[in-house]
DNA sequence: TTCGCTACATTTGTATACAATTATTTAAAT
DNA sequence: ATTTAAATAATTGTATACAAATGTAGCGAA
């Protein structure tokens, strides 16, 4: 693999994962170190990570993990349900027959493994999930949608996480799935696309309950 | 002035005037050349690019100017339209007396040099329109709003010009910034977010007037 | 001619070395 | 003891040198 992508993966898997407390500084000296690569790579591969929003540069002082505040995840939510509303919307207007049994094939996966439970269930929810929705970006076919889109969903990586759901919410999830690929087959697209805005609005709700900071 | 940020200008400009046509390769030589730097600032000023969108990567082979779709630009107008409308809704509900009155002092000087069309009037018109935008999302306040609009507005920057605009059309466009302070100063979200839409939509049809490829 | 191969030139990718800036430590003076 | 200042260390920013990969020109064989 190259030594850029290398330092990247590596710095991104350490601020997932928590080494680095979101408002840390970063060191290229660290990334030097834990990635065995030379600071030029490094500094590529910062680049491209403060370009994603997960650090910050400043100048002849360092890089530093970007801190989220409570309006931000907010902000993402809305600006996601709206974007992922347009994307259900032009879904519903351009699925094919193969699209929609695929969706439908995803969401009934899905459903099935919220409803059973079967070990190992959450990475396989979280797994439907991601093919869900971008299944659905794909039908949509807007390139500029999917980007704008992975831009939202990469920002907040840190928290991107089904581990906190109840089961209850896990159930929702996957019945609003169902219902998302019922108004696309109907060919209702603003049944989609105001389906699609309540699932990202009630994921924020679910988020709020785990990861709201007390004031 | 530092040498990446000289790099990223140079870069940048060459690319708004035209110098790099879509499509065509940039080496890394050629900047290095123009810019008076070395390749180290040259590479990461291209990392910059490349995550705005103006550049793409292709590994081991160099960076080319990105090339745009018809596809491209009317998604990138309809996404405009879907986020500049809610950044409207946001304003109606946030704006206080302060904010409407600049808001409205850049809308009647912008309507004033569209009907006056006093020499250099198409910089001054340029100038007041991008304030306006920026000050409605000032007054939206979601910085999140701010960044991804800021990417989609950036993306197309070779196009993003009024020189190619009709009298007829400036004025209408003035019009339509007129409304929009009618409509935050009545408070009325809906309007505001429906005005927005339609003017980014509008805007969207006069590009194509000019800019659309034939096929 | 045309195809294919080798050798060379160009370009990207990485490492290292150096310069400039910022942070830290130490020591002296009040 | 506290504060200030100089010296030192650590870190970022830039330049240069080298390695790896790609593209091209030229030559020869079918």
């Amino acid at each position: 693999m190259k030594a850029a992508e290398l330092a990247y993966d590596t710095i991104r898997a350490a601020i997932i994962e928590g080494v680095h407390a979101p408002g840390a500084r970063i060191t290229e000296q660290e990334i030097v170190a834990s990635a065995g690569v030379t600071r030029t790579p490094v500094r590529e591969a910062m680049r491209r990570l403060a370009a994603e929003g997960l650090l910050r540069f400043v100048p002849n002082k360092g890089v530093y993990v970007t801190a989220w505040s409570d309006q931000d995840s907010d902000d993402i939510f809305e600006l996601r349900a709206l974007l992922e509303g347009y994307g259900a919307r032009l879904a519903a207007k351009r699925a094919n027959e193969a699209d929609i049994s695929k969706l439908q094939e995803l969401a009934d996966n899905q459903h099935g493994e919220a409803v059973e439970r079967a070990p190992g269930y959450m990475e396989r929810i979280a797994d439907y999930n991601s093919k869900f929705h971008e299944k659905l970006q794909h039908v949509a076919d807007s390139e500029r949608l999917k980007a704008t889109l992975a831009d939202l969903r990469n920002a907040p990586l840190v928290l991107q996480t089904f581990r906190d759901y109840e089961i209850d919410d896990l159930i929702r999830s996957s019945l609003h799935h169902l219902e998302i690929v019922e108004a696309i087959r109907a060919g209702d697209s603003d049944w989609a696309s105001a389906m699609m805005h309540a699932h990202v609005m009630s994921a924020r709700t679910m988020f709020r309950k785990k990861h709201k900071r007390p004031e």
